[in-house]
Formats: C-alpha cells, sequence, structure tokens
DNA sequence: TGAAATAGATAATAAAATTAGCTATATTAT
DNA sequence: ATAATATAGCTAATTTTATTATCTATTTCA
C-alpha cells in the first residue's frame, strides 16, 4: 500500500471535481451539488430571457436582435443622442451586424436616422412617431410579462437581488477577462507586449 | 383645453412608457429607472456567462455547445445514465443538434456510446478516460473562475441569491411561456383547440 | 398484430453574426 | 498646415450556429 492517504480508492468511481474552492459555497457535505444546481438555474434563466424577448420580438414583427434595438432606442434617445455605435456597444456586438438590423427598421419606418451635428463620421438614429406608437401600444402586455418575471418577489427582496445582479454585473466581467487571458485569445495586440519585436 | 388632467402636454418629450406596474419594484419618483437598469445588468451578466463559457471551451479546443455537452455528461453520467435527448432537453436545443456535436466529441476521444440495454432506439454517452483526464486537467482553472465570480459574496448573501434564481426559475419559465402564447406562436398544435376542425 | 409514437441520424437549409475591406470624417503629431 | 493615424459607419462575403424535414429502427399502445 503506497498510496496516500487522502487519496481513494482507484476503484471508487470518477466524479466531476468541485467546480468552486470556497467552502463557503459548498454543501454541508462538502460537495457542490447546490452549486452546480445554481449554476444551471442560471442558465435556464438566461434561456427563458432569450424566449421572452423573442416572442416579444414576434408580437411586433421584428426579430429579436431587432426588437433589442428598438427598446435601447426608446431607452436611451430620450436622454441621449444614440449613434451606431452606442448601440453596438450596448448590446454587445459588432457595428456592422447594427447596421443591417437599423437599416431593417429604417424600413419598417420604426427609426430614422439624422446626421450626428458633431461628427460627419457619425449617425444619429431615433424612433419616429411610427416607433413610439409601436412602444406605446404594447407596453402594457410588456408590463404584463415583466410583472409575472417578478412575481411573489417583495420590496426587500427586490433590493437585494438588484444589489447581488449589480455585484455581480461587474464580478462575471471579470470572471470573462479571465477566462479569455487564461484562454489565450488575443482580443488585443499581442505585439504591445514586447516593445521590439514586431 | 379638452385633454385629461392626467394627460401629459404634448409638447413634452416622449419618454419609454413603464415596464413594470409593480409600484414596490419602482423607484421613489415612480420612474423604472432602477427597474430598467437591473434588466439591462441582467443581460450583461448573460453575455458574460456566455463569455466564460467560450473561454473556457477554446482553452479545451472546443466550441460552446461542445465544452456544455462535456460538462453535462460529466456532471450526470456518474449518476444517472444520459441519452442524447436528456443532453438535448438539458441543453434547450435539439437532438439533431446534439447529435452533430455529439459525434465531434467521440472523434475527439472524449466521449463514448454505447447502446442502451433498457431500449435499442435510445443511446447511452459516457466520459473516455481520456475525457475524464481533460476535465480534471482544467478543473482548477474552472474553479478559479468560479470563484472570482462569486468574488466578495458572503454564505448568507449566496443562499438569499440561490433561493431568488430558484425561484425566477420557475417565474421566468411562466413569463415566457405567457411571452410565447401572447405572441400567438403556435409551440403546440393548434389544433387541440378544436376538436372538431382540422 | 398493426398503428402510432419515440430516439436518433443525416442532409438541406435558414438564421445569426462576424470579418475584411471600403469611404468619409476627425484627430494627432510633426 | 499637412501628413499620418484613428474612428464611424456601410457593404459584401463568409462563417458559425442551429433548425427543420426526412429517414430508419425500435418501442408502446390499442
Amino acid at each position: 500500500m503506497v498510496s496516500s492517504p487522502s487519496q481513494s480508492k482507484d476503484n471508487e468511481p470518477w466524479r466531476l471535481p468541485p467546480t468552486t474552492s470556497r467552502d463557503q459555497l459548498l454543501d454541508e457535505s462538502g460537495g457542490d451539488t447546490h452549486f452546480r444546481r445554481m449554476i444551471y438555474d442560471i442558465f435556464t434563466m438566461t434561456v427563458n430571457f432569450d424566449r421572452i424577448r423573442e416572442s416579444l420580438a414576434i408580437t411586433l414583427g421584428l426579430s429579436g436582435i431587432q426588437y433589442h434595438i428598438l427598446m435601447v432606442v426608446a431607452e436611451l434617445s430620450p436622454v441621449i443622442p444614440v449613434s451606431i455605435s452606442t448601440k453596438a456597444e450596448r448590446l454587445h456586438t459588432s457595428g456592422a451586424y447594427v447596421t443591417m438590423e437599423t437599416k431593417k427598421l429604417l424600413g419598417k419606418g420604426y427609426l430614422e436616422k439624422t446626421p450626428n451635428p458633431k461628427d460627419g463620421r457619425s449617425v444619429l438614429v431615433n424612433l419616429t412617431p411610427e416607433g413610439r406608437a409601436l412602444i406605446d401600444s404594447f407596453a402594457p402586455e410588456l408590463r404584463d410579462i415583466n410583472d409575472s418575471l417578478f412575481e411573489g418577489i417583495g420590496p426587500n427582496t427586490f433590493k437585494q437581488f438588484c444589489s447581488i445582479v449589480d455585484h455581480m454585473t461587474r464580478t462575471s466581467s471579470r470572471a470573462a477577462d479571465l477566462a479569455e487571458l487564461l484562454s489565450q485569445k488575443p482580443t488585443l495586440e499581442d505585439t504591445t507586449v514586447s516593445p521590439i519585436g514586431r
């Protein structure tokens, strides 16, 4: 018997190793069953949010991304001017894609483009009266859906949730940066590391 | 002046109407700025979770869906037999897609298929020793990323979060059902409504 | 036993989104 | 001032992602 004491026998069945090392997040028994369950639940939620967005889009005769673009303009344009790149950044997608889909929304008459007086390269996008009417008309439906999403969640729980989401928006961004770093995915120019070589 | 008293003057600028009617979720001023912010934060989180999954996949030389399939098998197969349809259900995607991507994982040597002794149509998928070794080898990296995801979140906050996520997994599913219903998207046969017509 | 249903595989296709290359404007450094 | 560089947006080509339709082989149910 040379195996170390902490090592399990070889004939023990393999299991997925723990996916967190924070023992505060582990079960009483030391397993990560609860943790995995929560990770999976988050995934299910994201699927459901996608389903909601797709359905809202269908209601308006739009694709999911078109709906999202429309809502970004509806939310931001009364407050700040909205350019193509603003939308691309907000939607975490490429400018080229936003350009194409925005063009379809122009064709449908819900958006209009005006030149940006501050920058001749840029273009400002606004809702047309038709676009505003469309959003006004389906606002009750959107409220119903959002209400059902937060059904049974009181003010205190809601505040807790907002606070956690706010926090995890930042941690998830850092975790994603870390993951990309570890995967060696070169988002920025790798050459900046070496000031001499090229 | 025929306009109703509660109606704002026409020259007031248009704003996105409130997207929830639960006044418990609204700001002190009655607006839904906080609510919208939280909705957007959730979206950002889902984008970051996607980035993490993609990066982990790249680390292992896999696509995102392949990584996800591998993890589902790693998590479930030690506990219950995993068929193609089990995976499709778990990933909320089509069986055909799972079949194709699973085949690629067979080709890479990480998975193996065995006939299901209980059902000749079905196929059971398991990790090969190479698949287990792959997962074991990157477990520390996965732990680091998950730890950074929950950095600054203590046991109590974590429990609150799990409880809310558990709850919202259900409400979001119902909200998505509602949204699909309102959009008239016929997921099931519409004909079932009318027992006579066809 | 015969009919309908289910699991999975395959091929064709559709949808989603990105990359590369282009023009025009703006910014920066010399 | 002007040349070099960078940025905003557009277009086309391409890639990636995922679905639908169709098929075979089993299983289940009437």
